[in-house]
DNA sequence: CGCATTTGACCAGCGC
DNA sequence: GCGCTGGTCAAATGCG
């Protein structure tokens, strides 16, 4: 994603909170209240006085505009990190390549994220897999490894992401001791979607997640999308924060379907909604910084004081 | 009692 | 054709 997208008009941030005028529309009223002020002695310290304020909101627009900067710079570095690791990243095999059933051609996605202790995934797809009978089936299937680190010592084999799983099999394979568990996506009768999970014969602690087609549901179990974040409603996994320390972007990867849709996410940010979405909480944050909102009342109120006084 | 999980049997692909 | 293997089925079992 390049900065063409900041000069799109149609992201263009309009931060006007309720009767703030926008700042032409201002500039235009202040040179009025100055003609309509002109010969009068009295109000010229006014003038002056409102001359300051614009001053005052240009350096707060100035100032703001270099956050908004710093923001799009961190975004475009987290974005570049992203995909430079997705480009990156060696591909973990879990198959002796001499395998029968052998898992290859996988394109790989790379997450490393660790929100709150929760496990770091890393994410491998590919078009499609014709290594078995049935799943040649549908050999438009998309198929999607997903890394999960857990606790070696939890023996279940449960990747939480937010889909309802049915399991309908469990089988110990040749290559690795530990047991491929086999799920259906339970959330829709008709959903195709299937999964296998299985430890990692390197690692213990990694858990084995492939999954198979895509969710035909759109929708996570109910409890899942009843909480976290969730709960605003924006359909990206992404939200926008400013601290006192900065500006943050925070991309919740728990949200918007399974791991294996990092991929679609991915191309959910490049398109204008997501962009229209991210300057959208970009504007929300600020209106939530308490330092923004208590500048913007200053200025609003002095506005509506000079106009209850020249009135 | 209903639903999810477990587990052994069965099926089919692949290599020899 | 046979054996090996992965994937699925379905009856048995467990749990709330």
């Amino acid at each position: 994603m390049e900065s063409a997208w900041f000069d799109d008009p149609s992201l263009s941030l309009d931060l006007t909170v309720g009767p703030l005028p926008s700042p032409d529309r201002a500039t235009k009223e202040m040179e009025s209240d100055r003609l309509r002020v002109r010969g009068d002695s009295a109000t010229k310290e006014e003038a002056e006085n409102l001359e300051d304020r614009l001053n005052k909101m240009n350096e707060e627009n100035k100032r703001l505009t270099k956050m908004l900067d710093a923001m799009y710079a961190s975004y475009t570095d987290l974005h570049s990190r992203f995909f430079s690791l997705a480009s990156l990243s060696p591909s973990p095999r879990e198959a002796s390549p001499g395998r029968k059933r052998k898992i290859d051609g996988l394109n790989v996605i790379v997450v490393d994220d660790k929100p709150n202790g929760r496990a770091s995934e890393l994410i491998e797809s590919s078009p499609s897999d014709d290594s078995c009978k049935r799943w040649r089936e549908e050999p438009k299937s998309k198929v999607t490894k997903v890394y999960v680190r857990t606790d070696p010592a939890d023996s279940s084999l449960m990747v939480k992401d937010g889909y309802q799983w049915r399991k309908y099999g469990q089988k110990v394979t040749r290559d690795n001791p530990s047991p491929r568990a086999y799920f259906r996506c339970s959330f829709a009768p008709t959903c195709p979607v299937k999964k296998k999970v299985q430890r990692s014969a390197e690692d213990k602690s990694i858990l084995v997640a492939t999954y198979e087609g895509e969710h035909n549901h759109g929708h996570r179990s109910p409890g899942e999308a009843a909480n976290g974040s969730g709960k605003n409603g924006a359909p990206y996994p992404c939200s926008v924060a400013i601290s006192p320390s900065g500006p943050m972007i925070t991309l919740d990867l728990t949200r918007q379907g399974p791991w294996p849709d990092v991929a679609r996410a991915c191309r959910e940010m490049e398109s204008p909604d997501f962009r229209r979405t991210l300057v959208d909480q970009m504007a929300s944050s600020l209106v939530k910084d308490a330092n923004f909102t208590a500048a913007l009342a200053t200025a609003i109120s002095g506005r509506i004081f000079q106009h209850s006084t020249t009135d």
